[in-house]
DNA sequence: TTGTAAGCGTTATCAG
DNA sequence: CTGATAACGCTTACAA
């Protein structure tokens, strides 16, 4: 079904059916029999001609990653309700770890003349973030910090630092910290860091503090808590860089301690506020972000780089709240 | 950057650009010409011009509901990999439970000239499915079962019989089963008569059966499980429709019984296999389902209905694993 | 207020 | 093997 059979049905130019979905000059009676003919033959307009004619889109690709998941929902969700108000739509798409995936996903984007990017992704970036950088779209980084790029992300430092502070250590205190993948800047550098700093202001020596990497998954964390404490050592707490690393911790101090309650046991914190979690092992110390404030932050980001046209980038660092301490 | 750009800098004709894109006759001196030339242009070709001409985009709508959170990200790639083969694309749509934000959803995609459309929604859907029937292009539905739809979805009533019978209840234990939301048949309905339907086999009266109706989230499953346990009532077993709630339900247990090994602790199960709640609450019985496959066999589904071009619903159940037990 | 017609970037047909 | 050309469905001057 295409304009001009409706405009032959309704017995007016195709023009005039173009005037009457977009808004133009038009009688009130030819707006009529339109209406009808569209409603009579289920007419859905081509969004490919319409844009093929336009040469822009009106719509933001937005690419998620796989290590993003617990937040892409809530991301989304904020990016579509922030767009929803003026006139912009969204194409999602999911990438996995591999380059080549993303790489074509970056390019069916563009081929479908997307007027700008957001990049959802706290893991590396492949390809060495070029591939966005040759975009010829503005592109926003949520995540992560990328050099040259504008990006909204997290306080992970600063909410690290204050989890620390908060988990009643003091200067004589055991500590280990459980990393994740180095590779992974913000849920890995960022938080280790202000971790550390935060147990550096309590004072607490470096000699005290044990540090190791895990893996994401809930095994990872469970093994290398296990290997922890399978020595002589005795911890006051094990602070983890994700909850589902802080899931497998927990399992692996039942295992030694027969419960979380046993005075032996060091209390556990960790990253991301899981609300399975928190229930069944809470209180639990951990960070809450807000995820929907994030997407519409970045789709506010996005709107003022599509309006200025300007390449300069800004970036944008978002709030957090230690809960279940 | 236009195909006829190229073709000027190559200095060929547009139409062998195109060739070269699409894999025709071509000789290798021009090929390497023109390949020299997208290189160094930069050149991306416009999916919406080919489209346009071609009446055909080759990708599939993908709608993604809230709901099904838990089971997105293993769905999507489980299509993907399955379209990857082949040379269709997908174009992903998240949406709320609002009728407003689906429809408006489905003309977009529409409007994009998708070939088809996978739905993956377990939430009732709204505006009485006529939106998706009206559509002129097939349509799979994942998570529940439509009438006169393809479907692809789990066997939730056979998983829920199963779970019922391996808790180990006798004739004499005093059961609870915590439901989901009424409204969603796949965890509610389907889960509900599977588990009852077990008991029965195993011999446990109605009478020492309770059904209480919980909300989705932790805090639901918590307050209706707390009230539950307020009474003089003892219960052998308490088993819920999500682990999500199973979580509060644990929670209300601890409270009320001090620890869950407590001589008088119901016994608890779920639903989902989540990795959290298994590593902390575990051995906790529970279902689990094979999303990726599930996705497969919907992409397989898709591509069965393209090729056919008939209209006739094909549906599909797929298995699962009762763990934890 | 209305219709005509050009052109957006592709691909396919057809003649060379 | 190659190039000119028409057509895909839409919007928008421009002319009426």
């Amino acid at each position: 079904m295409t304009n001009k059979e409706v405009a032959e049905l309704a017995g007016v130019s195709s023009a005039a059916v173009s005037r009457f979905l977009n808004g133009g000059y038009l009688s009130d009676e030819k707006r009529e029999r339109i209406a009808a003919a569209i409603e009579q033959t289920g007419y859905v307009p081509s969004a490919n001609a319409r844009i093929l004619r336009l040469k822009k889109s009106n719509t933001v690709g937005v690419i998620l990653t796989r290590a993003d998941e617990n937040a892409m929902s809530g991301v989304v969700a904020g990016i579509e309700k922030y767009f929803f108000a003026g006139e912009l739509g969204t194409s999602l798409a999911y990438v996995g770890d591999d380059v080549k995936e993303q790489a074509k996903t970056m390019r069916s984007l563009l081929e479908r003349q997307i007027d700008g990017i957001i990049l959802v992704s706290s893991a590396p970036i492949p390809g060495d973030i070029e591939l966005y950088e040759r975009a010829r779209v503005p592109v926003v980084v949520v995540g992560q910090h990328v050099r040259d790029m504008s990006c909204v992300r997290f306080d992970n430092f600063g909410a690290a630092y204050d989890l620390a502070s908060s988990l009643g250590c003091k200067p004589e205190s055991r500590v280990a910290y459980i990393d994740a993948s180095g590779l992974y800047r913000s849920f890995g550098a960022d938080r280790r860091k202000g971790f550390l700093a935060g147990l550096e202001r309590l004072g607490i020596d470096e000699s005290r503090i044990s540090v190791r990497t895990s893996g994401f998954s809930v095994e990872h964390g469970y093994r290398t808590v296990h290997d922890l404490l399978a020595g002589r050592a005795v911890f006051d707490c094990i602070s983890c860089a994700t909850d589902t690393i802080a899931a497998g911790a927990i399992k692996a101090i039942r295992e030694r301690y027969g419960s979380l309650s046993h005075a032996r046991a060091p209390k556990v914190s960790g990253f991301g506020n899981d609300p399975i979690l928190q229930a069944v092992a809470g209180p639990l110390p951990t960070v809450s972000f807000d995820y929907e404030e994030c997407g519409i932050k970045a789709a506010e980001l996005m709107v003022d780089l599509l309006k200025e046209g300007t390449n300069s980038p800004k970036s944008l660092v978002l709030g957090y709240q230690v809960v279940g301490v």
